[in-house]
DNA sequence: ATCGATATAGTCAAAATTGACTAATCAGAA
DNA sequence: TTCTGATTAGTCAATTTTGACTATATCGAT
């Protein structure tokens, strides 16, 4: 449900169409998120079927028609749930494209602090668990030292950013 | 490319049928990839059309039918050519789930080392693409510093895996 | 003014992925 | 022994994703 997070948190700033929204992902959040062409307006479709956005269709000229989105009050119901959901998740397969912390400056502090605590408390069990597992499993020495790493270096990341926001 | 790798890699090691695969692949591997049980088994269809991989249909008794792989001659040259592409390239999406890691040990030290390096070397460009983002560029300000975090992270891992090696 | 190249806007058929399913076997409890 | 639930083995239809495509507009050079 990321993908729908930020098509959301866009559209919630600013009224877009299809191009220049997936425009907009590819030039600033590349390192973030790969979200083709097609998708995207694979998604726009889906969320305006479950009433999350609206379509307003403008021709100019003899242009193909572009179709501005609008957030409607449903979907900004959405967006507030997925964003809390997405931000006290611990998604272990990804220490990039963390879509919620694009958002993170729409909620309260406190709040944010709060949901936070909620994923770092599953961050430090994975870590724990990683660490765990015994030197003659199957899996690789070298995939599991790596991963560790990485979440190493996330917890320490929340721990800071929890720190900032409390 | 590299869930075909990964498949090879563990073909190679012992000749086994589509479900061992998964589960071995589940039961160890989850931290490194969620390879889904018919995924694997349309891989493992489209690699034998290759020519990658042999199927030795085996029955027993009244059971469905178990398929045992065998990677081929030529699925060996292909196994080579993917890791060596795998450990050479970074990735930009992705510091879990790295496959190569997995097999590093089939290659001569010296030539891990020098692939790596090759890595390395992508891996410093964009970290300092990344820190050359300004400010006010539309991408937010923590997905950013989250991102070169992680790729500082995996830059001193490679640093000590490239010593390791040399 | 016109030619080619690039940007804008979106679509479509083909390919890949997934959740949910079948169907046989096995291990242990009643 | 026979029933129940778990394990083994794989399949299938529906959903998602992608590469390649259409078609207009715009901009700079000639």
């Amino acid at each position: 449900m990321e993908r729908e997070l930020l098509l959301l948190g866009l559209l919630r700033r600013t009224d877009m169409h299809g191009y220049q929204l997936h425009e907009f992902i590819n030039q600033n959040m590349v390192s973030c998120i790969d979200l083709k062409k097609p998708t995207a307006y694979f998604l726009l479709e889906k969320m305006a079927d479950k009433g999350w956005i609206t379509q307003t269709e403008t021709h100019e000229g003899n242009r193909p028609p572009r179709r501005v989105y609008q957030v409607t009050a449903e979907g900004e119901r959405v967006f507030q749930r997925l964003l809390r959901e997405n931000l006290a998740e611990h998604h272990p397969a990804r220490f990039t494209g963390d879509i919620g912390l694009t958002f993170l400056d729409t909620l309260l502090p406190s709040e944010a602090r709060d949901l936070l605590l909620v994923r770092r408390a599953a961050l430090r069990e994975e870590l724990e668990n990683v660490r765990a597992i015994p030197v003659h499993s199957g899996s690789s020495q070298l995939v599991i030292e790596h991963r560790a790493r990485h979440l190493q270096t996330e917890l320490d990341w929340l721990d800071e950013l929890i720190e900032r926001l409390g």
